[in-house]
DNA sequence: CTCGACACTGATCGGGCGATCATTAGAATG
DNA sequence: CATTCTAATGATCGCCCGATCAGTGTCGAG
């Protein structure tokens, strides 16, 4: 009645199972078997949430459910690996080296970087895992505010104040206003993510020129902004 | 076993209220005890999920579980009479106007307006009702992107296309870009909420400040953006 | 071709879920 | 104070959940 919820999320080569009247039994080795349990469940839960049951999953896979037991000791390991699979292993380092390379425009810099950044989040399963495991509240998305706050958003901030002629950040340090002024631009693209792959609400443009646009803005409004932050700073009242 | 009694829900004024410490049963009119339960409901549901239990539910109440279905058909309905609560009866039809008053200066008007909407959306019961329910798929949360768009970010952009001597809407209708920009700074806002009440992350500004410096932003940034946009869409290539 | 290791299954346990119903008790009425 | 109406309860149903374990069948080593 409520979810319908494609039934045949079926990732196996050879036949394995369309709604299996009969499923052979198939013997894998453990890595190969373990690793397609883990797969299944990150894609499982975003779609259902962490509440979703490991027999349904186990259906998904063809297999019965007691096999998952035989490699997650519990469901609450599984969906550590899951929170694993989908934060830790999908971060390029290269990213964060683009950021900081001035041999290219500023300008073009962030385009990109959103342009592959959001590449990684804009999915369905990122997205609704970020959210599920925060609703869920644990830890990890404060992690994960931290960890864009030291890799994306001050770096972002060093470019800036470099492009536009500010203090370094040796002169006048990272103020709290100005991470905060790039989390308004951050989460705003965020929010696009959120609008189109969670929400099911289509915008109105499409992502790259969503992103051309919000970066021209962010770039005209912001540094204007921060040098009144910056003066402040530098010579308090 | 597990008498807890936190007996705090004594709701009725009236005589005497001795607060029984046992008061096995209490009689309430069936209004009362309808808008008990739904206000216990709202506050249960957005803690756990809409996946928490009647059970529990009624235990927070001090009631049983049975007592539910008096009221509400089925756990569905209730759930959709959460929906009810937290999405329309909050919204005050006097920030829209607030926001068309040309009497007051843009900016002005602006961080009044973000003032007051997030007052009500940055609460952890609203913030996390809309993403529970984002995430479960039902239409409300389109509903309320398209009630945004046309009640907010639509009167924004013509207030700022006034502000700013760009063309009015008769002479350059609305464009999908320019709401998608606003959806950014929209966006922005949203996140602040979702960093310190859902994912309990504490921003660094507090939240006058942070609309303050963010509507700036914006008002120096968007409308430059916004002109290239007109520009376009009135001489196409 | 045989056989043993072990990947997998079927049956099952205790418990919590949404929902139903006959029963009980609190307050307004006479 | 007895009567009556009905808000609220206690018991219970059928189902699905996470988890366990004895048994089954497959496949590679000999």
């Amino acid at each position: 009645m409520d979810h319908d919820l494609s039934r045949e999320m079926n990732g196996k080569p050879g036949r394995a199972a369309s709604a299996p009247p009969q499923a052979r039994r198939q013997r894998l080795s453990p890595d190969e078997r373990r690793r397609q349990i883990l797969e299944a469940a990150v894609t499982y839960f975003a779609e259902v949430g962490f509440d979703g049951g490991t027999r349904a999953l186990a259906r998904k896979l063809g297999v019965t459910q007691p096999l998952i037991y035989r490699y997650f000791p519990s469901k609450e390991d599984l969906i550590r690996e899951v929170y694993n699979e989908v934060y830790l292993s999908r971060w390029r380092a290269e990213w964060e080296d683009l950021l900081s390379d001035r041999s290219l425009p500023l300008r073009e810099r962030l385009v990109t970087f959103y342009s592959r950044y959001t590449e990684m989040i804009f999915d369905s399963k990122w997205l609704r895992i970020y959210l599920f495991s925060g609703l869920r509240g644990i830890g990890i998305n404060q992690w994960w505010i931290t960890f864009v706050e030291e890799r994306i958003l001050r770096r972002i901030c060093e470019e800036v104040r470099h492009t536009h002629r500010l203090p370094s950040f040796a002169e006048v340090p990272v103020q709290g206003a100005e991470i905060d002024l790039y989390w308004t631009f951050h989460g705003g693209v965020f929010y696009y993510g959120l609008r189109r792959h969670v929400y099911r609400a289509e915008p109105h443009l499409d992502l790259r020129r969503f992103i051309e646009l919000s970066v021209d803005s962010m770039l005209e409004g912001t540094p204007p902004t921060i040098r009144r932050i910056l003066a402040e700073a530098a010579a308090p009242a």
